[in-house]
DNA sequence: CAATAATACATAAATATATTATGTATAAAA
DNA sequence: TTTTATACATAATATATTTATGTATTATTG
């Protein structure tokens, strides 16, 4: 079992697309299952995505045209890769630039205060 | 009319508690109106509270025992005053540390990786 | 002075999203 | 052979936010 910090779920929300974009444009094609495994592995397991919040999210995605997917059979077992479209390519960057202005926003916005003496 | 990025909402959605949290760490009482200004002036505009979301959130942290409130009567009106109990000033220190944790996260799973040559 | 903007709270309806649980099925490992 | 891992998906539930609406006082501006 995993220790997870209790409030980080909630920090997580809204992430989650900014995520996806950011491994799609590093990788050619990925599928959701290999999604959950990089982020859990990149983030020492800090960040999980579950199935239910994932899926939706792909499905989303590729309903907005930022996404397109081909069904690749692995055996017997279908695998459904995703990849950034041209469109999506190009959110994909202004989304992940706007992440680190917030952030930036965030981190200025708590920041500890010098006490005044 | 100020402009936001498209994006950002969903990125506030979740933060909204920390910022609330550190903001009454800061300051020894707050006004839910003062809040949204004092976020609105810190952030230049970049982060806008929206009263649906803060006055649930605030009414959600008292009744959680993190908050308490008093109301003050501000010539004819009344100004409802909220402070961090003990447990709400120990949650908020250890949530702002958490939120940093996570941010650092987010930071190294965004950063560009150095492309192969 | 009258109209507008700002201050100050609050809640309801609609929307969005995630969690949890469940379902199906194959493949690998213990 | 049983369990774990792989791999997709959705439904019920819970939670939260947006948007809109409501009420009322005070300050500003034309």
């Amino acid at each position: 079992m995993y220790y997870c910090f209790m409030y980080t779920k909630d920090w997580i929300k809204g992430s989650l697309r900014t995520i996806l974009l950011k491994l799609l444009s590093e990788n050619p094609r990925m599928y959701g299952y290999e999604i959950t495994r990089m982020v859990e592995r990149l983030t020492d397991h800090q960040i999980q995505i579950t199935e239910g919040a994932l899926y939706p999210a792909l499905h989303k995605l590729e309903s907005q045209g930022l996404l397109i997917s081909e069904k690749v059979p692995v055996g017997r077992r279908i695998r459904k890769y995703y990849s950034l479209t041209e469109k999506g390519r190009e959110l994909a960057t202004k989304n992940v630039e706007d992440y680190f202005s917030f952030v930036r926003t965030m981190i200025m916005l708590l920041s500890p205060k010098t006490p005044a003496i």
